[in-house]
DNA sequence: GTTGACTCGGTACCGAGGTACAGGGTGTAT
DNA sequence: ATACACCCTGTACCTCGGTACCGAGTCAAC
């Protein structure tokens, strides 16, 4: 198979598997009289390997080495896990951080909508005091 | 007021002051007779402006519209009002998946720890086949 | 034997949000 | 008058995951 080939069946791009190979994460292939790359069969299932990874939040390098850890016998089991658990930690930080997000920019959302009556956007102008509205009326008791 | 004074009162480094005048965010200051930039009061209150904005998740670009937006009058509320909800609805993909990503690892890692037994690693296994291990034992009836 | 699709390597670029450095000028305290 | 901290512009660099372009070589069909 040339790269043309492999890429058309595991849905990439060219310049995108020459990169991955670059990185570390697809192995040189043998090569031609012509110089082309000629791919073996497990070269497409290895890239769609590295596109479900991605979809599950790896990044390039964390991906090398969870390949790395697919080459290795059982013993690698455990460090796979952790891989994975410390991957899920860091994805639970992020929804954490999104969230807090999310709840502040409801607040905002909603003061604004309740209070057409201030003469202040109630967004700008906990963006220029640097506090968050209070939901309800009172916020200077 | 010195660039370094506003960095300081802000918390943010010089280069990215600079950085803020040049995509817009920051009025060119006056210039002192040496060429020294020289900022007046509101330049501090305008960056803290911008870093609540970055935390609720706002790219620099959408902190210029919402600076526009607080200049203008009051007319521009159901904008920024649009801009925040725009953005709340961003925010709740990414949440969504991320919790889609969460999911799937929270089961790859607990098909690995309840199957020390199989000949290979669950996790392994699903990026090569890519289908997610079913949680209890029968995956195939 | 020529056209057209493919491939090669190398390099540059994207966007986002900065950071760093070089080579100069300035402000001020002592 | 001389340190030393500060400022200036301009440019290059960083991460991440690619994408785009270049000029040249190759392969296959007709």
């Amino acid at each position: 198979m040339r790269i043309g080939d492999v890429a058309r069946e595991a849905g990439m791009n060219i310049q995108t598997l020459r990169y991955y190979e670059r990185r570390g994460l697809l192995a040189e292939p043998a090569r031609g009289r012509s110089g082309y790359r000629d791919y073996g069969e497990s070269a497409a299932p290895q890239v769609r390997f590295i596109k479900r990874a991605q979809d599950l939040g790896f990044s390039l390098s964390e991906i090398a080495e969870l390949l790395e850890l697919r080459d290795r016998t059982s013993r690698s089991r455990p460090t796979t896990r952790r891989l994975a658990a410390t991957k899920m930690a860091a994805i639970d930080e992020k929804i954490r951080e999104l969230t807090a997000m999310r709840v502040a920019l409801a607040q905002l959302v909603d003061a604004c909508e309740r209070s057409a009556d201030a003469p202040e956007c109630p967004i700008i102008e906990a963006l220029d005091l640097g506090r968050t509205p209070v939901a309800a009326g009172r916020s200077d008791v």
